[in-house]
RNA sequence: GCGCUCGUAGCUCAGUGGAUAGAGCAUCGGUCUUCGGAACCGAGUGUCGGGGGUUCGAUCCCCUCCGGGCGCACCA
């Protein structure tokens, strides 16, 4: 099945065929006057050039043969050339009774699935999520989501950063603290202990101490730099240290990604590459790839045609360590040999477009992936104050995520605590409601916004239950379906789903049916956006037709029976496009 | 300096080589004995940063200037 675009495209390409003219000129679009059409061409305008003649005169041709199908309520021409077409009512609600029946409401998988790999974690090891981690996993999230809906082969990993000078950090601070541990016995022989010596507390207190130090002193600098060197090259003890921050932290952080409904298939980290990296730099130094320059190891990825300088990418550092470039070349030849990866997205800040550009150079120059996988990186932008400048507490630090969340949820709470309905609620459900409120708060202000922007963080305006808001979508599903509720009760019958009497039931028809090209544009564009701005429309349409028509007191079975079916299918479009935005939605508010 | 990116209504943001550039908020006005009013309906505001070019047609593509943000091998 295909959507009514797809489908009168052909339709209207078929026309142009048979008129003599490219079947390109026939792709058709939503209208852009829904007072004159629902849907229109604008091929004929193009198509005057290439066959240099009126597109009116063209327009005619194609819209003659158009006026003998039955599918067309309507084709008329407009202004130069535009060819506005309606559609017979009958075929309409016919389309809409499959999408209604189809568990994927109309959205074909596709053709050619492919292995696709979303890396959008980016946690570091030792330290808790803050909120600059929040957009790459919502982002990452939903384009997972959306990616495996649309019938591809999808794994989401959240890619550590466990390997690099971070963790040298930790461990010459440790090193300096307690020289005395068993980690740090040049001497010592057997096992080390099996339990931590630290707490996830004392981790989450010791990167911010070590990383100040590291900058206010280049002797610890140098400390951390060769112990990231140790790390990397087998020492035991750093190993066996390691080994514990990861135990404990990757505990808390999953916690983490398991309050904002993110979940990986893949927990991999940059570490995971470290039997790779030596094998993989002897090969780039053998053929020719890699060499030495001021006394590092580097790949030059600087082509002629560049407009812009374009720096080596790094394999080795001087001082010996391999940095995230390194790993990040691994990983691709990791995801290619052993998962067979063909599309690799990087859900990762805009200001690492350059490293990717390196990495990306190298992957295909040296053969670590071939050309026909895809390598992109997913930019998104920051999330800033009122400012104008990158979110802050009020105090001026890094705001933890939890804190983040907490605040959303705490603003959904007061909110939820002055409607009269939800009063009654148990205790446990309201608190569940208010977590899912302050969620969709969050996400849905986040992925609303195109992901490359920099968008400026207003609690009080996204959690508003007016406007284009998480909250105002699931109020409009929790009404909707508080009214499925009671006609199920009542044993009122659902369907079959008639034909439109008015416009405002035809334009809800209509959007229902958009559905599947909005997942092809969320998709082909990397951009969530589209799915938020559908949701909201679907959500107004829905909400106008829910105001038009009283559907519980219809004295009209048959009308009554299609309008709950209408509900109903709007409701699980709703819910659909949400759970690919990774927001959760709540039974009743 | 070089490069990337953004500049659209009072504010926050969508959007597209084509018809009259759209939403939300805010403002003003209305519906209404609520299938859940946290709703719905209506109204106004734009040199789409400036200038030039390509095109039948540019807010969109190209050039240039102005302004903001970001990035420019041994951090991630």
């Amino acid at each position: 099945m295909t959507s009514l675009k797809e489908q009168l495209t052909t339709i209207v390409a078929d026309a142009f065929a048979s008129c003599g003219y490219d079947r390109k000129y026939g792709v058709v679009q939503t209208s852009d006057r829904p007072d004159l059409s629902q849907f229109q061409c604008n091929g004929a305008l193009a198509a005057a050039r290439q066959y240099s003649t009126n597109p009116r005169q063209i327009a005619q041709a194609v819209v003659a043969k158009l006026s003998t199908l039955d599918l067309l309520q309507n084709v008329t021409i407009a202004g130069a050339g535009f060819i506005n077409l309606i559609l017979n009512d009958e075929f309409l609600v016919a389309h809409i009774r499959k999408l209604a029946a189809d568990e994927r409401y109309n959205c074909a998988p596709v053709a050619q699935p492919r292995k696709v790999i979303v890396d959008y974690g980016g946690a570091n090891i030792a330290k808790p999520l803050h909120v600059g981690h929040m957009r790459p996993a919502i982002i990452g999230e939903s384009l997972k989501r959306l990616t495996r809906f649309l019938g591809h082969d999808v794994l989401g990993d959240v890619h550590w950063g466990d390997w690099g000078l971070p963790m040298g950090m930790i461990i010459s601070e440790l090193t300096m603290r307690h020289p005395d541990w068993p980690y740090f016995d040049p001497n010592h022989n057997g096992p080390y202990p099996a339990e931590s010596p630290i707490n996830v507390t004392e981790l989450e207190e010791l990167y911010p101490t070590a990383s100040q130090h590291t900058r206010e002193d280049p002797a610890a600098l140098e400390a951390a730099r060769q112990a990231t060197f140790a790390l990397q090259n087998g020492h035991p003890g750093y190993f066996a240290l390691w080994r514990h921050f990861l135990d404990v932290s990757i505990t808390e952080l999953k916690r983490d990604y398991a309050d904002l409904n993110v979940e990986f298939d893949l927990w991999l980290g940059e570490s995971d590459t470290r039997d790779r990296i030596a094998p993989l730099i002897e090969r780039l130094q053998r053929e020719g790839y890699a060499h030495a320059s001021q006394g590092a190891l580097i790949v030059d990825v600087a082509e002629p045609e560049d407009s812009k300088e374009m720096p080596p990418m790094l394999l080795i550092k001087s001082d010996g360590a391999v940095l995230y470039g390194t790993t990040d070349l691994a990983t691709i030849e990791q995801r290619v040999q052993e998962l067979g990866a063909e599309l690799i997205l990087y859900v990762v800040d805009k200001r690492q477009s350059n490293h990717f550009q390196q990495v990306f150079r190298a992957a295909y120059k040296t053969g670590v992936a071939p050309a026909t996988v895809g390598l992109e990186h997913i930019a998104f932008g920051t999330i800033n104050g009122k400012d104008g400048k990158p979110f802050k507490t009020r105090a001026g630090g890094v705001m933890k995520l939890r804190s983040l969340i907490e605040m959303a949820v705490d603003k959904a709470q007061e909110r939820l605590a002055e409607v009269e309905g939800a009063k009654n609620y148990p205790d446990a459900e309201k608190a569940e409601i208010a977590r899912l409120v302050g969620m969709a708060t969050l996400k849905y202000a986040d992925l609303m916004n195109h992901r490359t922007i920099d968008y400026i963080f207003d609690l009080d305006r996204f959690s508003s239950f007016e406007g284009r808001t998480g909250p105002y979508l699931l109020y409009t599903m929790a009404r909707s379906k508080s009214i499925l509720r009671k006609a199920t009760e009542l044993g009122y019958a659902f369907g079959p789903i008639n034909a439109p009497t008015n416009q405002g039931e035809r334009a809800l028809l209509l959007k229902l049916a958009e559905l599947p090209d909005v997942l092809a544009l969320a998709f082909a564009e990397r951009a969530p956006n589209h799915l938020c701005e559908y949701a909201y429309t679907l959500a107004t349409t829905f909400n106008r037709f829910y105001h038009d028509h009283h559907i519980l007191s219809e004295p009209d079975q048959t009308q009554q029976a299609s309008w709950l079916a209408l509900a109903d299918t709007t409701v699980a479009l709703l819910a659909l496009v949400l759970d690919l935005l990774g927001i959760q939605t709540p039974e009743r508010m």
